[in-house]
DNA sequence: ATCGATCGGTTACAAGTTATCACGAAGACT
DNA sequence: AGTCTTCGTGATAACTTGTAACCGATCGAT
C-alpha cells in the first residue's frame, strides 16, 4: 500500500485509523474466529467508545467485506510474487499451503463457511480469476496428454471464471482440479479434522500434488 | 433409534421437547446458517419463554454438539445404507454429494468452519471412523497398480483413523484421497464460491470421480 | 391417599452485543 | 474570525446468552 502521499491531513488519519481498526479485528480473529469478532472490543481496545467506530465501517458486514477482501488480495498478491520468482505448479502449491497455515483463521475466512448476512463484493470475484489465471499460467509450461473428458467439452464454453484465458480447456481443468483438490486437503487441515487421525498432513498434501503433476 | 419403549413418561416427555428443540434448531439453521441460531427465538416458536430451554441444554455449545453429532450420525447412516444396497464407490460418492446439497448447512456445520467456542465430542471421531472404514470396503473390491508413494509408507504406520483397518495402506490412501476431493469440490460448491463462475459442478465432481477410479 | 422432593416453567435480572441518535468539541477551509 | 465538516461522546433501543429465585404440577414413596 505505498502511494498515499498527496491526501488531505484529514483523509491520511482515516486511513490510519481505519487501518488500526482492522489490525485488532485481524487479530481477534486470529485467536477467536471471525463469529468472535466484536466491534466494541475493537474500539476499546482503540481507546475510543463504542459508537465512534461506526464512523470508519458502517457496520460489522462492513468491515468483515473489506477484511475478506484484503485476505483475498493478500493470497493473489503471495501466488503472484511467487510465479514472479520463478515458482512452478509445486511451488505455488507449496506457497498456497503456506499462506493457509500462516494463519488458518484467514483462510477459513475466504473460503470457509460463509458469513451469514454478509455477500461477496464484485470485485472478490475478480481478484479470483487473477489468482485463476496466475495458476494456468503456471499449468500451461506443462505438457499433458490427457484424455478429453466430458467436463473439458464443458469447459470450453464456461471459461469466464478464468478471465477468458486462451488455454486449451485441458489446461484450466488442471488449474480447477489444482485448486479444489488443495482446498479439500487445507481446509480439512486448518479446521482441525485431521486432528486425532495421526497423518502427517504435509505428506498427504505432497502426495496429491505429486498425483496431480503426472504421477 | 427404536426401543425407546421402557421409560418413565417425565422421560419420554423430557425426550420429546429435546428433539422438538432440535428440530426448530435444524430450521434455523437452515435458513441463517448455525452462526444464527438463537435459543430464544427457539424457545419461543415453542410457546415457552426463554430460560426454559436451559433445563433442557446447558447452552448454546451443548445444543450445537449434539446437532453435530447427528449431523454426522445422518451421514454415516446415509453411507452405510447405501452400501448395504449394493453402491460402489460412485455410488458412495454420489450419495454424499445427494447429502450434502439436501442441506448445505448440515454439511458446513459437520465440514465447514468450526464454532469458536465448541470442541468436538468424543464418539464423533468413532462415527469418522465408521464412515470411513465404509469407504475403504468399498475400494477394497477394487484392484490398483498404485506405485507406493512416501504417503503409502507413512499410512502403513499410521491408520488409527481408519479403526486399524487390515487393508492394504494404498486402499486407505484410496479412501482419504476420494474424502478430501470430494470434500474439497463439495465445500466450495456449499459454500456458494462456485457460484459467478459458470460451469456445473456436478461435472466437475464427476470429472473427479474418474480420475480417482483410474481414469 | 397423602406427603415430599424433583422437575418444568415462569418472571426478573445481569452482562454482553450491534446500531442509531443527539449533542459538544475540535480541526479545516474560506 | 467565522463557518462547516468531521470526530468522539453518552444515552438509548432492541437484541443476545445465561443465572437466580420462585411457583405449580407431577411422580414416587410411604
Amino acid at each position: 500500500m505505498p502511494e498515499s502521499g498527496t491526501k488531505s491531513p484529514r483523509e491520511r488519519y482515516r486511513a490510519q485509523v481505519r487501518g488500526e481498526i482492522k489490525e485488532r479485528a485481524w487479530e481477534q480473529i486470529a485467536t477467536a474466529g471471525a463469529s468472535a469478532l466484536s466491534l466494541n472490543a475493537i474500539a476499546k481496545q482503540l481507546g475510543m467508545s463504542g459508537p465512534a467506530l461506526y464512523r470508519y465501517y458502517a457496520g460489522r458486514d462492513e468491515l468483515i467485506t473489506e477484511l475478506v477482501r484484503d485476505a483475498y488480495q493478500s493470497l493473489a498478491d503471495a501466488i503472484r510474487a511467487a510465479f514472479d520468482a520463478g515458482a512452478d505448479v509445486t511451488g505455488l502449491a507449496h506457497e498456497w499451503r503456506r499462506w493457509a497455515l500462516e494463519d488458518p483463521h484467514r483462510y477459513l475466512l475466504v473460503f470457509g463457511t460463509p458469513i451469514p448476512g454478509y455477500r461477496a463484493p464484485d470485485d472478490v470475484t475478480a481478484i479470483a480469476s487473477r489468482i485463476m489465471a496466475v495458476l494456468i499460467d503456471a499449468f500451461a509450461a506443462h505438457t499433458f496428454e490427457s484424455p478429453a473428458t466430458p467436463f473439458d467439452a464443458h469447459l470450453d464454453s464456461h471459461r469466464q471464471w478464468a478471465a477468458d484465458h486462451p488455454a486449451p480447456s485441458a489446461v484450466l481443468h488442471r488449474a480447477l482440479t489444482l485448486w479444489t483438490r488443495l482446498h479439500g486437503i487445507l481446509s480439512l487441515e486448518v479446521a482441525g479434522h485431521f486432528a486425532g487421525m495421526g497423518f502427517d498432513p504435509a505428506l498427504l498434501f505432497a502426495a496429491e500434488l505429486d498425483a496431480l503433476l503426472g504421477h
